[in-house]
DNA sequence: GGTCATTTTAAACGTTTGTTTGAAGAACCA
DNA sequence: TGGTTCTTCAAACAAACGTTTAAAATGACC
């Protein structure tokens, strides 16, 4: 009857074409990424033509941008809001409050945010091997953030050096997600159960706890 | 006058055109991951007819897990000595020699371990979507490793909860793979050379110093 | 030199890919 | 109703992919 899309019946909702496309886009390049996510596929499952991606976005590779383009702004206010909403608390933030806020609007919106997908997995790919165009995603979201993250870090550890604060926030960033993408991929339907079924609340509690102490121990070499 | 590719002219040498396969096997699929690599390619810098992956090999995915199979075995050796070396020596060892030993071993076959590329890529991919046999990782490099790491570790830390073992050795990785491979990735070429130019040491003198203080607030929430 | 198995080769195979095409359909306004 | 623009569609396109094929080249042994 339908289209070949195995068993995942088209989306023909009331929604314009264009958000059906890029939905279905998503949600094929988080699980399979760019390469094998083919336009047939995304057509397939938005309901519409091969040609509408043409039609519409002038491209795959421009679909994907667009993919993109909508997450980036949402996750760097979320990111941003959640450092100033720390900040700015009545009492005087500690590391562990920074920590704990920025881990989770960090992976919340990206584990669980979409309808279906799971957009960490996305961005995974993207920081390996780039598909975007060159310093978009760095442009747009490293660099706004990193800087508010630096102010925010000194303000609450002085005696940090600067120049350490993107380190740290790689560390913390690298931890997360190795946790919550490699771990589940690698353990994913795999002979060890015990490794794959650890929730958020475990991932990101271990991450701020293990952290913190991360980013006071960077300047407490000459005490030792 | 030679095959098309691209500059690179083809490897003649007098290795068995087995040897020579995988080694711009390994060069490719570091560079451009599985799919982005074609057989044609990898035929072309090998220097021999693209017939023969599947001549000697059986096929594109038999040549990967050939790849694979040559690296795991030195990794997971070079990975477990030298936890062995550090436990031991003969003065007592402490958690930043540990640390340190793993962080090293972990990194440097990796990143200029090949003749020319850095197979430390091929495993970050590989991590995010895999093109192995289900469980070959696992089984033949983390599960071990994570074993003689638990060990050790609780040697030294026996107040730590054996069940967290697994999540500071992901986190170290996770901090050592984001440090090596996204950050470089992202920054290479980019606009902001202060953040690419992080050399090897410093990258590990930082995971191993976070980590170590990690470590040890793992379990220092109780003194709180 | 002849015979055999092994290796190398150019060419072709059948799929799948992203994209283009030109006509048919739908929607809107006069 | 007629005309115009926007949208959808099946079909075809050229290119690239992994793989297969059958013949040619090579080397070893008698």
């Amino acid at each position: 009857m339908t289209a070949p899309n195995q068993g995942v019946q088209p989306d023909t909702s009331e929604r314009s074409v264009q958000d059906r496309l890029v939905e279905a886009a998503e949600e094929l390049f988080c699980r399979r990424g760019y390469n094998e996510t083919s336009v047939r596929d995304i057509a397939a499952i938005a309901g519409c033509n091969v040609a509408s991606v043409n039609y519409y976005f002038g491209g795959k590779d421009n679909l994907y941008v667009e993919v993109w383009r909508r997450r980036l702004a949402f996750m760097r206010t979320h990111r941003l809001a959640s450092i100033e909403k720390v900040m700015s608390a009545p009492n005087p933030p500690q590391l562990e409050n920074l920590l704990h806020s920025y881990a989770v609007s960090f992976i919340e919106p990206l584990v669980e945010g979409g309808p279906h997908c799971r957009f960490i997995n996305l961005m995974a790919r993207e920081m390996i091997d780039p598909h975007l165009p060159r310093d978009m995603y760095v442009e747009e979201m490293v660099t706004p953030v990193l800087e508010a993250f630096r102010e925010a870090l000194l303000k609450i550890c002085p005696w940090l050096d600067a120049g350490t604060v993107p380190m740290v926030v790689f560390s913390i960033v690298g931890q997360l997600l190795m946790h919550t993408v490699c771990v589940k991929e690698m353990f994913e339907g795999s002979t060890h159960p015990e490794l794959s079924r650890i929730d958020l609340d475990s991932i990101v509690n271990h991450v701020v706890k293990f952290s913190a102490a991360g980013v006071r121990g960077c300047t407490e070499v000459q005490r030792g």
